[in-house]
DNA sequence: TTTTGTTTGTAACATTTGTTACATTTATGG
DNA sequence: CCATAAATGTAACAAATGTTACAAACAAAA
């Protein structure tokens, strides 16, 4: 048995005996895939949780016209796209593939329901995960919906703030390049947006160091979303 | 007890008896709400699966300034904020209040998780639930992804196209302001977007009723997505 | 230190979208 | 049928963002 199976989330306040138990008591099986091979289409029905113990896996948009879109990668002990084994279309939005040789725990959608029969904990854990899944795209629509990129950035500052809880001193872990991808921005776009909030008198910069002077104001920004 | 909690989709494939004996079996109440009243505010703990019976109810973002933003309203027979009962973050992303006189039945996430125990059914109806609410997010996530308001204008053609299946001739059901909304965009920018589609011989449009001529342009447009 | 590559600042210009305004068409009620 | 309101087409201009290009600052390695 593998040893990351005991690290997943799903199986998270439960014991190595607990898991062995529950585990042997559903039909389930190990997948092995091996650099590049395909796991499952995009479109494909999705019957079965899959959890990543062994490599890394992703996930790839693809376009109407065939070209590759956005990457999401995942790897050990997470599972595999929880939020598409129930509901009306579940079908899995990307198509999913082994980034380098990779061990898959495959769980029938049967196999998942009776563990959640039979372990409150495993099912209490499964309905967090997919809970996390919509929480965290629900907050990345939020963000999205602010229209302006002054919107966006004063929106990101503030959060920073609020996580970092320095005061108003926020350090920025990410490169300019990185921000302005998350924003769905060109790079020197968000220099402008940076720049302008400097020459307003409402940031400070000192590198990736910033600095917030003028609250009222931010937030004010913050204000235009649509 | 109220009629229309037979009709819930959390109760789908379970019988008039089987429902009564299952609620009688948990604590949960009736809560009724007057016009305008508030039912929960943003960040607020949520603990308790509520159904709308009666009334309306609507959700509104409130921003960093204070200011409203954007609402949801949800109408009988469908519970409420379903995807943030369980998770790490079970707060409400939005402050919920009443816009008619409103009935909800108030299940604790206690009684949630016993009903799940006693009937598999309802478990599988509520994974549902939340499922299809992350695969809707999704699925506006993707649409939001799309950079040009082309690009969103030529995605929404195709899956009209898909969902009509008419082979090519989509009948617009909402109106060009409602369409601007939903893309986030002025309606003069969709009137323009459109009519260079039409310019661009890639459409035909006869009122509300618009027919996809160059298919392989169409997708090709959908293609620039950021 | 020098060298090299990455990150950042910034400018000029193109493109896209927002805003406003108004004419035209299309529904709707009387 | 007319009268009115709503929905749509379109133009002119403003504002925001993308694109490209290059220089300056910074970091890491030789």
């Amino acid at each position: 048995m593998n040893e990351e199976i005991f690290n997943t989330p799903l199986f998270n306040g439960l014991t190595r005996e607990e898991i062995k138990t529950l585990l042997e008591s559903v039909v389930c099986q190990y997948r092995r895939y091996s650099e590049g091979q395909l796991i499952a289409s995009a479109g494909e029905v999705c019957n079965a949780l899959q959890i990543v113990l062994k490599g890394r896996v992703k996930g790839e948009m693809i376009d109407f016209s065939g070209k590759v879109l956005k990457i999401e990668e995942i790897y050990p002990p997470k599972p595999l796209a929880v939020a598409f084994l129930f509901g009306q279309n579940n079908r899995y939005p990307v198509t999913v593939s082994a980034v380098v040789p990779t061990l898959l725990l495959v769980i029938p959608k049967k196999s998942v329901v009776s563990l959640m029969h039979n372990s409150e904990i495993f099912l209490i854990n499964f309905l967090n995960a997919i809970s996390n899944r919509a929480q965290f795209i629900s907050g990345k629509l939020r963000f999205l919906s602010f229209k302006t990129l002054q919107g966006k950035l004063a929106h990101f500052l503030i959060e920073q703030d609020n996580i970092q809880n320095k005061n108003g001193r926020i350090f920025l872990s990410k490169t300019h390049e990185e921000l302005a991808e998350l924003f769905g921005v060109a790079r020197p776009s968000l220099s402008r947006a940076i720049r302008k909030l400097h020459h307003q008198g409402i940031i400070r910069c000192f590198g990736k160091n910033i600095e917030i002077i003028n609250w009222d104001e931010l937030k004010n920004i913050g204000n235009k979303t649509g």
